[in-house]
RNA sequence: GGGUGCUUAGCUCAGUGGUAGAGCGUCUCGUUUACACCGAGAAUGUCGGGGGUUCGAAACCCUCAGCGCCCA
């Protein structure tokens, strides 16, 4: 059988994503449907996509981000915006890096040996051969992205505007340098900020340590004993009694032999440990925060290594792990161990991109100051400015910008955008902007920008600034920003800081929408040593991209986590088919496009309600779209398009098809699908562009407009005759099947009732696979009004009938007890609002006739 | 320790005051003018426990228990 088109194409029979898919997107990418232009006059929508690190692959994140970023897009251009979808990547400093240096470290070289130019140099190469690859796989995904507008953090225009805003900021006061306990990596040897660290329960061990002796002694508590050797006091609580004694003398630290001060300050915790805690200035915040309020000397006992270095102990050049071992072997054998525990778990930091644990370092270091910036950024969300979809992250947002410590954004690497400030002779520190020279014999600073300082430009840079461009203008700020709840902290954050100040209190986005995580199909983390990522290439070589897309945007539930499994993408790819082979049947039938659509008075009441249900269902979908339920507006379509158009609509009109009188229903439901397809391209692009262009020989639903929902269509009368004929359709189904009748056993059946119904005696007849011809009737249903009499040729299952009807009778008892028990109620009558007691009322009669019913049936079996 | 969620069918989750829902899975029947990647029918829940507010609570409040995430 075949189906043919305006444009005489025809819909092979079994539906197979590969050989649609690829050259789809190349007829979009040729058609330039996805440059966006500056000069347009229409609206702009603009969304920036979080650019993916250029060391990545396309992950099942990746996949649902983009995702609901194209569902955006695609229902934005169809709906007349200028819109604007700008790609990119991220230079991502440290992981890229590592990957180089593991690349040298295959053949034995460091970066060292290639010296800092020929190292960067490497790094270029390396990106243009193996970087990237994220990209192709992202055409995959059907993404329509600006791609002549792609940009790279690294690139010379980023580059630029890098420069410009640090000096910007520096003149500003809001860049300053300064020796703090940053994060160090031992094995990346680079400091990190606070979110490059991870914490993790690791198994330490928690020993308690007698310093000084007999009544000047006292018993600090730690989890590093090693940091001992650079101890420069003991701290206690002001107001503990065990202590308050000792404050402002000295006690002797063992192994060095040296006299430490104890100190009062308000930031110990009398109930934790013994209550007295080392201060060791130089490797831990805490302590390094009491030594400047008390005047407590630095003492560095490691080097960038992780080394112990420069103590004056046995213990110089030992590995930190090794030195306490040792030192608390040291000190158990001088009697100075009072309590072990082992192992004690607690939070240890380990560097995010090698795991290594990471060292609190004293260190010189560049920092952004971000109490005016995190001010900023956090007013531009009370204000309104600025919306948080869904409202219920924003505490989350509050809680961390609120609560913002300095950020430190030098990072002792090669690869990224190096700090542009320059030192003279005579100590002499200069911002070097991008149009200035350093004076002659000046040296550059060695470090490079953290890359949450690049990144945090994506937002405006990309469009050019500092310079004064049309892009700027058009499409600043950008409309919504789409990402993970994970990053809010990482890169969201830093977008408003970065984009507020550059851009004169303007923020970035209007809206801030934020998903969830994608989980296994048990709600689990994924994770490479759980074995249970999956792969989005896979499955879309499997299933299709549209199914792929389907499944995600099917679970995306804002704000929530989601589960994803490899059958529901499966599920996905059926409801697929099942829209191929849907608008197959309507083709073979002659559904079509041509002309206006007949006036409603004109048309049948299965045509009516098929249009009143579309009309309902583009304006749920349109509102859930526009409001980011994703969930619930796949939900709505996928329902829309099985349950009523396949199961209903197209089983009910089978026989109209068949008929002489089948004009107009072809007309509605070529507009049914014209209007489905569209509805649904921003989800499943590539189906409905295949299935649309067929159907109506249209260029591309693309630059096709977006169905507006007729509010004259919606026939409330045509809906209760449908669901009418819907229960006596299910229930003479049911009891066919209690009967025992095969599905397609023919049986004599006669119809009486009220005549709206009767209309459609032929298509029940249809449905339920019933004769028209004379008979005695051995069986009799009433639903909703309409007698259904059948000849099970004289023998009917009288105890499955039975069976069936007493089933029916208690629901409809309970039914019945549940609105007798309400209308007896004095409270309900009077508090309840009208509609609710009306409908309580009809309740009451409807199950008190179905009582009726079921009971004379029931005395009449024998 | 601070913050913030979650607990509804076998599994994963919707559902914010008016008769408990979906997808997948399970059971039965079935190749009938698209589709077995299908159709028809069925089973399955004192909505975590307890208390309160209300005419009415899965939903609102309190409390207990369990699980999770973020931050320190």
């Amino acid at each position: 059988m075949s189906s043919s088109s305006p444009t005489g194409k025809e819909l092979a029979s079994t539906f197979n994503p590969a050989d649609i898919e690829s050259s789809l997107y190349s007829k979009w990418l040729k058609a330039d449907y996805f440059t966006a232009d500056a000069s347009s006059t229409k609206e702009a929508f603009t969304i920036v996509l979080p650019p993916p690190n250029v060391t990545g692959v396309l992950h099942i994140g990746h996949a649902l981000d983009q995702t609901l970023q194209d569902c955006l897009s695609r229902m934005k251009r169809m709906k007349g915006y200028e819109v604007l979808w700008l790609p990119g990547m991220d230079h991502a400093g440290i992981a890229t890096q590592n990957v180089v240096e593991k690349q040298l470290g295959a053949q034995g070289l460091s970066r060292h040996d290639l010296g800092r130019e020929d190292f960067v140099k490497k790094v270029w190469e390396w990106k243009a051969e193996s970087g990237g690859a994220i990209l192709d796989q992202m055409k995959r995904l059907g993404v329509s992205v600006d791609w002549s507008r792609e940009r790279f953090t690294m690139d010379e225009g980023m580059s630029k505007a890098v420069v410009s805003i640090f000096k910007k900021m520096h003149e500003a006061g809001l860049i300053y340098r300064a020796e703090r306990i940053i994060n160090w990596c031992p094995r990346c040897l680079t400091a990190l900020s606070d979110i490059e660290v991870d914490h993790q329960d690791d198994a330490g061990e928690f020993v308690q340590i007698r310093y000084g002796e007999g009544e000047q002694s006292i018993v600090v508590a730690t989890t590093r004993a090693e940091t001992m050797l650079g101890d420069g006091a003991v701290a206690v609580h002001p107001d503990d009694p065990r202590y308050k004694h000792m404050i402002g003398t000295e006690v002797l630290l063992p192994l060095v032999d040296r006299m430490i001060p104890i100190i009062a300050d308000e930031l110990v915790e009398m109930d934790f440990g013994t209550g007295a805690v080392k201060v060791t200035a130089a490797h831990d915040p805490n302590d390094f925060e009491m030594a400047v309020r008390h005047n407590v000397p630095f003492v560095v006992i490691m080097n960038e290594h992780g080394v112990m270095a420069g103590t004056g102990t046995e213990f110089d050049g030992m590995d930190r792990f090794d030195a306490r071992v040792a030192v608390v072997a040291k000190l158990k054998e001088m009697g100075r161990v009072v309590a072990e525990k082992r192992p004690y778990i607690h939070a240890v930091g380990h560097c995010s991109r090698c795991d290594t644990t990471v060292e609190p370092r004293l260190s010189k270091q560049w920092f952004v100051k971000v109490a005016p910036l995190a001010k900023a950024s956090a007013d531009a969300v009370r204000s309104g400015e600025v919306k948080i979809e869904p409202e219920a992250l924003a505490p989350r947002y509050f809680e961390w910008v609120d609560n913002m410590h300095d950020w430190c954004i030098s990072r002792q690497l090669w690869w990224g955008h190096r700090i542009p400030v320059w030192y003279g002779p005579n100590d002499e520190v200069k911002v070097i902007g991008p149009d200035e020279k350093a004076p002659e014999g000046w040296t550059q600073d060695p470090d490079v920008l953290d890359t949450w300082f690049s990144s945090g430009q994506w937002a405006f840079s990309t469009f050019g600034w500092p310079e004064k461009t049309a892009d700027l203008a058009k499409f600043y700020p950008t409309s919504v920003l789409v990402t993970g709840y994970d990053i809010l902290f990482f890169w969201v954050v830093r977008m408003m800081m970065m984009s507020t100040f550059a851009m004169d209190g303007v923020a970035p986005f209007k809206t801030i929408m934020l998903h969830g995580l994608v989980r296994d199909q048990f709600g689990k983390k994924m994770s490479k040593s759980r074995g249970n990522v999956i792969d989005p290439i896979e499955f879309m070589d499997k299933y299709g991209a549209d199914a792929l897309r389907f499944t995600l945007a099917r679970g995306a539930n804002p704000g929530t986590d989601q589960a994803l499994a490899e059958d529901w993408i499966g599920g996905s790819r059926n409801f697929a088919t099942k829209l191929w082979n849907a608008t197959r049947f309507a083709m073979m039938n002659g559904a079509n496009v041509n002309g206006a659509l007949p006036a409603t008075s004109e048309l049948n009441a299965i045509d009516r309600w098929i249009l009143s249900r579309l009309s309902e269902t583009l304006r749920d979908v349109d509102s859930l779209l526009e409001n980011f339920e994703f969930a619930r507006a796949c939900e709505t379509l996928y329902h829309f398009a099985w349950d009523d158009l396949c199961d209903w609509y197209l089983e009910l009109s089978k026989e109209t098809f068949a008929s002489d009188s089948k004009a107009n229903s072809q007309r509605v439901l070529g507009h049914v699908l014209d209007q489905l397809m569209r509805t649904l391209h921003p989800v499943m692009p590539f189906i409905t562009e295949e299935l649309w262009c067929t159907l109506t020989g249209g260029e591309s639903l693309v630059v096709a407009g977006w169905p507006k929902s007729d509010s004259s269509h919606i026939d409330k009368k045509s809906e209760k005759l449908i669901s009418t004929l819907q229960e006596v359709v299910t229930e003479v189904r049911r009891f066919r099947n209690d009967q025992g009748l095969k599905p397609a056993q023919k049986v004599p059946g006669r119809f009486s009732g009220s005549a709206d119904v009767l209309e459609y005696a032929s298509a029940l007849r249809f449905l339920l696979k019933l004769e028209d011809k004379d008979f005695t009737p051995s069986a009799s249903l009433e639903i909703g009004g309409i007698k259904i009499e059948l000849d099970l040729t004289g023998s009917i299952d009288v105890v499955a009938e039975r069976a069936r009807l007493e089933k029916d009778l208690a629901a409809a008892k309970k039914d019945l007890q549940t609105a007798e028990v309400k209308l007896g109620n004095a409270g309900f009558m009077a508090k309840a609002p009208a509609d609710v007691v009306v409908e309580i009322k009809e309740r009451l009669a409807k199950t008190t006739s179905d009582i009726e019913r079921i009971t004379a049936a029931l005395a009449a079996l024998k």
